[in-house]
DNA sequence: TGTTATGTTGCCAT
DNA sequence: TATGGCAACATAAC
């Protein structure tokens, strides 16, 4: 569930009860692989005493920041939930690991799916990975430029591309197929194959919803919820993600919605204003309206 | 009751 | 290196 826009209603809503804080425990339950192959004992002995000075995001992960320049790195990936809680409040469904903060309260983790990670990273860890992380789509350098310049050369998907965290980092299935239906692109599309304005319209759309989905604190289906097991609003305002399988009709064309599979990917869009081949015929997006 | 789908990513094969 | 397929897991919905 959580993209860009979730992990950061998350980190948003930790900053001002997590910073400033010191670890005073770690609890792990019995999935102990939810803290790496460094286990569990060896996490504690590095995350106890120490102060939390930061929450930084890069893309869908979450960095906390300690004192000694080390961090605690989390990823929800589908399913992990990440909620300050009182030490008395009953466990979360599906509770993995608490960080004991030294103001009574805990910082939880949570998972259904087993996916997600709470790693304990030394800070040559955290470079090689925020550099292998691609650029922040809402960051002031993400230029239609910059865009071009990480899918020229593919011929790769669109949409596969775009998920690739190493080219863009933050976006997932929603995300993706919002922005290239508001862009009007295909996502088989060759990902080299854009043309300037193509790419510029992308970025456009790109941030758009990102923005979006953060104004409305992210989208919640079955599972997301923020720091305070709160839901966003945004599924509200979803044109595509969803509505391919029912074949509702398109907020623009009228046409029914389709759903395509794209890198394993469920891929909803419009078959009329996202057309693969650009001369079938249909006026394109942004032409005249 | 069985089958299928799910917001992510890493590993493996080509 | 680039690309694509699939497994990891638990549950909900059909």
């Amino acid at each position: 569930m959580p993209e860009l826009p979730e992990v950061e209603t998350v980190r948003l809503g930790l900053v001002d009860r997590v910073v400033g804080r010191a670890i005073t425990d770690l609890r792990v339950g019995v999935f102990s692989g939810v803290v790496g192959p460094l286990g569990v004992d060896a996490t504690r002995a590095r995350v106890i005493r120490h102060r939390i000075d930061g929450i930084r995001r890069r893309g869908k992960y979450l960095f906390f920041e300690l004192a000694d320049e080390t961090f605690v790195m989390v990823h929800l990936r589908m399913t992990g939930v990440l909620q300050i809680t009182s030490r008395s409040a009953p466990p979360l469904r599906f509770e993995h690991l608490a960080m004991e903060l030294d103001d009574g309260s805990d910082l939880r983790f949570a998972d259904q799916r087993k996916f997600g990670r709470v790693l304990h990273l030394m800070p040559k860890e955290f470079v090689v990975l925020d550099t292998a992380i691609g650029p922040e789509p809402l960051g002031s350098d993400f230029t239609p430029d910059l865009l071009a310049s990480r899918l020229v050369g593919r011929t790769a998907k669109l949409k596969s591309t775009l998920l690739d965290q190493r080219r863009v980092a933050g976006l997932g299935n929603i995300y993706v197929d919002e922005a290239l239906f508001r862009a009007g692109l295909h996502p088989e599309r060759p990902a080299g194959s854009l043309t300037s304005t193509e790419t510029a319209h992308l970025r456009f759309e790109i941030q758009a919803v990102l923005r979006e989905g953060l104004l409305h604190r992210g989208t919640s289906f079955s599972t997301f919820s923020d720091a305070y097991g709160g839901s966003g609003s945004n599924q509200d305002n979803l044109r595509v993600y969803g509505r391919g399988r029912r074949g509702d009709p398109c907020v623009r064309c009228g046409n029914p919605l389709a759903l395509l599979i794209v890198g394993g990917r469920s891929t909803h869009y419009c078959p009329r204003c996202q057309a693969l081949d650009p001369q079938s015929g249909v006026r394109q997006r942004g032409e005249n309206d």
